[in-house]
DNA sequence: CGATTCATGTAACGGGTTACATGATTCG
DNA sequence: CGAATCATGTAACCCGTTACATGAATCG
C-alpha cells in the first residue's frame, strides 16, 4: 500500500513514464525506499487497471517508446484515502530485530560483543550517509523531516547498543533465558 | 529468516509441539512476535524436511495425536548461524511510514493535526501495555532487554510526532513538495 | 448440548524480490 | 566495437497472511 501511496504521489504533481519514476526513486528517494523497478512497472500496469492512472505512449527521437502515466480523479482520491490512512495508523516499530536479542545467553561474551560492534559500525555508517544529506535539503521540507524523522531512530538504536555494550564490558551478565518471559494476558482479537 | 530463528531457539531449550510452541508464542511472546499459528506449522515441516528438526508423533490419553518437534545437530548449528547473522547484521529502521510524511503538503492542516494525534493516540496506547509487562520481568532478563528497547522506539516516535504537531499548532508552515528533494548520490551496488 | 480447547493443516492469495529477456541507441 | 543507457517487462520464487477444513474432547 505505501509504495502505491509513493507512485500516486509523485504522479499528483508530474506526469512520469516508469523509466523517469524509477529514476527519482533511486536517485532522490534512495534514503526513504527501497522499491524496486520490476515493482514499479508491476504496480503503475496494476493502478492503471484499475483506473487510478491512464497511459500515454509517448516516444522521444529513436529511443525507446515509454508510457507516460497520469493521475485520474479517482486516483487523486485514491491518493488522498492512501494518505491518510498513512497518517492516522499507529504501526508497531519493527521488533523482529529483538529475536536475536532473546537468544543472546547462547552466545559467549567475547563473540556478542564482537557481533555488536559490527552492528554498530554498520548503522554508524548508514547514519553518516543520512546526516549528509539532510543539510541539503530546504529547511521545513517534507524530505527533510522524514530525513530527521530516520536519523532519530538511528540514534536510539546506536544508543541503546552502547547501552548493551557498556553492560558487556562491566563484566555485567545476562540472567535468564526465553523462559523466563511471563504470561502477557495479550487480548486475541 | 527471523521467524526460523525464533522457532530453533525455542526448539533448543525444549522440545514441543506446534501447539505448545504456538500458544507460547501468543502468551509470552506476544510483545515481540505476530507469527501466525498456520506460519509456524508451515515453517515446523520445512525445517524438518531440511533436517534441522526431528518429529516425533506422541500422545496424551485421547486427545488429539501431536508431533513434538526436537533440535538436531544440524538444526543447533544453523540456530547459531541466524543468532550471529542477527546479531551482526544492521538494518534500516523501517522507512515505510515516512512515505506518508513526504506529502504532508497536500493536507489542510486541520485534518493533519487531526490524522497525526490519532497516530500519536494509538502508539501512547501500544506504548502502555508494553510498560506494564517490562517490570514484570527480570532484570537483565532477555525479554526485558527486548522489551526496553521497544519502549525506546516508541518513545522517540512519540516525540517525533510532538514536535511536528507543535510546529502545525505554532502556524509553521511545511515548505516545498516532494521535488524538492536533491539528488542523493546513492552508490548503486 | 453447544461452545471452547486441543491439534494440525491446506488453498488461495498478496506483496515483493531476483534473475532473466529484449532491443534499440548513444557514449567512449 | 563494446559498454552503458534507455525502456519495459515476464517467470519463478519467497515469505507470509486469511480463510477455511477437520475432528475429537472437555467444559459449563
Amino acid at each position: 500500500m505505501d509504495n502505491e501511496l509513493l507512485l500516486l504521489g509523485l504522479l499528483r504533481l508530474e506526469s512520469m513514464h516508469g523509466y523517469q519514476l524509477n529514476e527519482f526513486l533511486d536517485k532522490r528517494l534512495g534514503f526513504l525506499t527501497d522499491l524496486k523497478h520490476s515493482t514499479a512497472y508491476y504496480l503503475l500496469n496494476k493502478l492503471e487497471e484499475k483506473g487510478f492512472i491512464t497511459k500515454d505512449v509517448e516516444r522521444e527521437g529513436n529511443r525507446p517508446e515509454r508510457y507516460v502515466y497520469e493521475l485520474t480523479p479517482a486516483g487523486r482520491d485514491r491518493f488522498h484515502d492512501l494518505l491518510a490512512a498513512n497518517l492516522r495508523e499507529a504501526h508497531m516499530p519493527d521488533y523482529n530485530t529483538d529475536i536475536g536479542l532473546l537468544f543472546i545467553d547462547a552466545v559467549p561474551a567475547e563473540d556478542l560483543r564482537e557481533a555488536l560492534e559490527e552492528k554498530r559500525a554498520g548503522l554508524a555508517e548508514m547514519l553518516e550517509t543520512i546526516r549528509v544529506y539532510v543539510d541539503e535539503h530546504p529547511a521545513g521540507s517534507p524530505a527533510r523531516y522524514a530525513l530527521r524523522h530516520n536519523i532519530a531512530h538511528f540514534e536510539v538504536e546506536l544508543s541503546w547498543l552502547d547501552e548493551i555494550l557498556e553492560e558487556l564490558n562491566s563484566q555485567h551478565i545476562i540472567r535468564g533465558d526465553i523462559f523466563s518471559c511471563i504470561q502477557t494476558n495479550e487480548e486475541t482479537a
